[in-house]
This record gives structure tokens, sequence and C-alpha cells, in this order.
DNA sequence: GTTTTGCCTATTGTTGACAATCTACGATCC
DNA sequence: GGATCGTAGATTGTCAACAATAGGCAAAAC
């Protein structure tokens, strides 16, 4: 009788339960960093703000934890997770991995429409950088790779793809990289689009791995301790 | 007192929940095909039958869904994941990227003994091919590929390397290859091992990529529908 | 003054009960 | 005979209460 009944209402209820709730909005203050690497999570507290039942929150906690996302203490608690540099490396060499071939494979494969929104999103990438809006910046890059990724079409990949860069977020000083380093990346993406849209595989798979790359240097450099010269610092082992 | 009052035991109290033992004897059961893909799990008969409540169950529940080897339907049940042959596919070339980057590190960072013991595994399965044992070749096929993924250290890596196996696992007919692929098989673990030994990147890591795909080229085989002559099926999409 | 010991509180681990939903089966109607 | 509806049983979703553990604080011992 109703026409459209909004499904989307009906959908909501059939997939949302508590739980999957919960886990998305923790999920949602994790990465954009309202709760911070550390920072204890009390089920009690969470379940009553959120207006649930210890429960489901118990259930969020252990879907984050298969996620990277959070650390369980048996007894103790449930805790943001603190990616440290050397993992944060890993993470990036597997992007490296996963991002040459995503070159490799849209050189061939890429839509003349999904050619079109990747040079879109470049052009936007620069206006960004002529503005120098560096928060901007990163939101348009990180949205810029995942829509490669997802053009591949390998679910599997895209899935594992969006799962490291969650991890990322959790890496302290990931992107306060100097605005003057932000019209080398756009430059790097504007060859990256070039070389997916002239379909030379090996070309489009080195450009994104060496970007990826380059991005891991400069995290890489940005985190070492300057270590001031004659002075060696304590080294504190988590 | 008790000179080692096993401390085994302490750590496995300490880190042992209920959730976490109901979570790994799941897992076990569908990664051994004890479980069967499309399995229903009912909450009350494995709780009762493991001698818990429902609540740790469900957490486990929840761990196994983000691992990818189980799905959940809302109010309707937990099923042992069905993983289709498109996403198999998927899977091995997500292997294929991953070996390859395996080789190529290897090739400059594997140690004497680390050489060593690879070499055994190789001796090992060449002996099960002689003997005909095509189970056990899986095993130790399985064992030799975690041995290596391990031996770069990357943990990040292996983490997501062994989740792609357990989810292999859940691929119906993977392995039922004619034993006349074994000593294939063998001889390609052979040649793997020889270029990583050399220290030649590239050809250690085309070696580890090509056996992989070499392997997804034949699963391809084994479990298309051998499509009789001249009709053609229609094809149903999921 | 320092260390040890024993409580006390906050929080997590686990359980059982209740409410909501789905599935199957049989009765009713056409 | 076939389709629709309604009811019953089984199963999941959610909750609140109980048990067990960890960490802090104060009193006692030295």
């Amino acid at each position: 009788m109703t026409p459209p009944p909004i499904p989307s209402t009906i959908t909501l209820l059939q997939t949302s339960s508590l739980t999957s709730v919960v886990q998305q909005e923790l999920e949602r203050r994790i990465v954009q960093g309202e709760l911070a690497p550390g920072d204890r999570l009390i089920e009690a507290t969470l379940a009553e703000s959120l207006g649930v039942s210890r429960g489901p929150v118990r259930e969020a906690f252990r879907m984050l934890e298969q996620a990277g996302l959070v650390r369980q203490e048996k007894n103790r608690g449930v805790f943001v997770r603190h990616v440290p540099l050397h993992e944060a490396m890993e993470i990036f060499d597997l992007r490296a991995m996963m991002d040459e071939a995503v070159g490799r494979q849209l050189a061939t494969t890429i839509t003349p429409e999904q050619l079109r929104q990747a040079r879109s999103m470049v052009d936007a990438m620069e206006r960004t950088v002529r503005a120098g809006d560096a928060d901007q910046y990163h939101l348009l890059n990180l949205e810029f790779h995942d829509a490669l990724v997802a053009c591949t079409g390998n679910s599997k990949l895209t899935a594992l793809y969006r799962r490291l860069i969650n991890e990322l977020s959790l890496f302290r000083r990931i992107n306060l990289a100097d605005s003057k380093q932000l019209p080398l990346s756009a430059s790097e993406h504007r060859a990256i689009v070039k070389a997916i849209a002239s379909g030379d595989a090996e070309a489009a798979g080195r450009a994104m791995r060496q970007h990826v790359l380059d991005s891991k240097e400069r995290t890489q450099r940005n985190n070492t301790a300057p270590a001031a010269p004659a002075v060696r610092r304590k080294v504190i082992h988590a």
C-alpha cells in the first residue's frame, strides 16, 4: 500500500543490531581520533552513555579487537590500541604491495567513467593544495586511494586495504607533514592517473608503489627522534 | 615453594577467557572441516556442549565473523561461511601478491638457520610425494608457506596471510588435486628455496608468485564446470 | 620511615531470565 | 486442491544480577 515504505528503515532493522551500531560508533570515534590510543574503554560507562546494556558493548569490543583497533587485557579492560612506528612501517609495506598490484591491474581494466572520477579527485586535491588546506587534502587523499582500490572490484583486497588504513590512523603524527610536501604528493597522484590511463601496467604499478614508499619514508623521518648530537636518550620499551 | 608452579597454568588463566577458548575451538573445527560451509551454529546447543553460557559463545561468533569464517544473519543465526569460487580466486591473487613480496625480501634477509629449515621441509615434502600421501603433503605445504612468511618478521603480513589461508580452507574442493600434480608442486618448492638461497630477489619473487598463480590456475580448472560441449549453461549471479 | 598485609571499591567475566523474531505446521477459506 | 492465515516451538537479541579479579588505600608490623 505505502509505495516506498522507506526501505532503508526496513533494511536498517533487518541488519542493524545494537552490537553493530555500537561497533560502528566506536570505530568512528577511534578512527576520527575522538578516542586516542591508550584510552581505556569502560563497558558500563559506554553502555550507559549509548543507552544499551553491557552485552552488545562487549560483543562490539570483540569485533574491534579482531579489526586491530583495540587491545583487550583479561580482567583489566579494553584500550584503544597503540600502533608503534615499526608496525606502521609494516603497514606501509603492505600498502606498497597492494597499491602496486592495484596500479598494474587498473592500467588494463579501468573504465572511462572511473578514470574521469579519478581525475576529478586529483583536480580537487590540487585545489586544496593551492588553498593550503592540509586537513582537507588528507581526507581527499584517503578517498582517492580508497576509490582506486575499489575500482579493482576485488572485494577481499578492498576490505583488507580499508582495515590497514583504519589501523594506520592509530599511528600518532601521521600527517603533520609540512604543507611543503603537499604539492609533491599531488603531482605524484597526477602521475599515477596518467600512468594508469596510458595502459602501461608496469609504469602504473611502479608509480603507485613508489608513491606509498615515499609516504612511508616521510613518515619514518618525521617520527624518528632527531637524536640530539652527542646525547643519547634513554630508550623506554613498551 | 613449589619450584615450577607450572607457569603455563598461570599465563593460561591470565590470558584465556571462556570467549577465547570457544573462539579457538570453533576456529579449529571450521578450518579442519568438522564444521562445513553452510552449517548452522546454534548458540544454546554449542554453549551446552562446551559447558559455558551463551554469552561467551556470542562473543566468539563476533570474532569469527570478523575473521571471515562465519556469517551472521540477524535473528536467523550464524552459519559457517561459504567461500565462492570467485572469492577464492581473489584470495589467490592476494597470496600471489604477498608471496612475491616474501620471496623478494627473503632473498636478501633469510638466515642460514631459516634456510636449513626450509630445505628440510622441502625434503619432507618430497618424501611424502614418493609415498603418495596427498593429505600429508597438503599439511606440509601449508606449513612451508607459513614458515616462509613468518621468516620475514613482518607480523602484520603474517597475520593477514594466515587469515587468508584460513578462509581458503572454506573453499570446498581445494586440493583434491590429482596426485599427479604433487611432484610438480614439490619441484616448484625446491626451485623457490634455490632462488631465495641464491640471493636473487627478482627471481625469488617471480618463483613465489608463479607458484601461487599456478596453484590458482589448477584450482580454477578443477572447479569450473566441464561445460558440456555445445551447450552453454545459464550463468547465475549471486 | 619503610614495607607488608588486609580490606574496599571499581570493573570485568559469566550466567540465567525475559522479550522479540523467525520457521514450520496445521486449520481455514476460496 | 491450493493459498492464506494463525498459532506453537525454537532460536536469537537484550538485559540485569551475581561472581571473580585487579588496583588503591590505610593500618599494622618491623
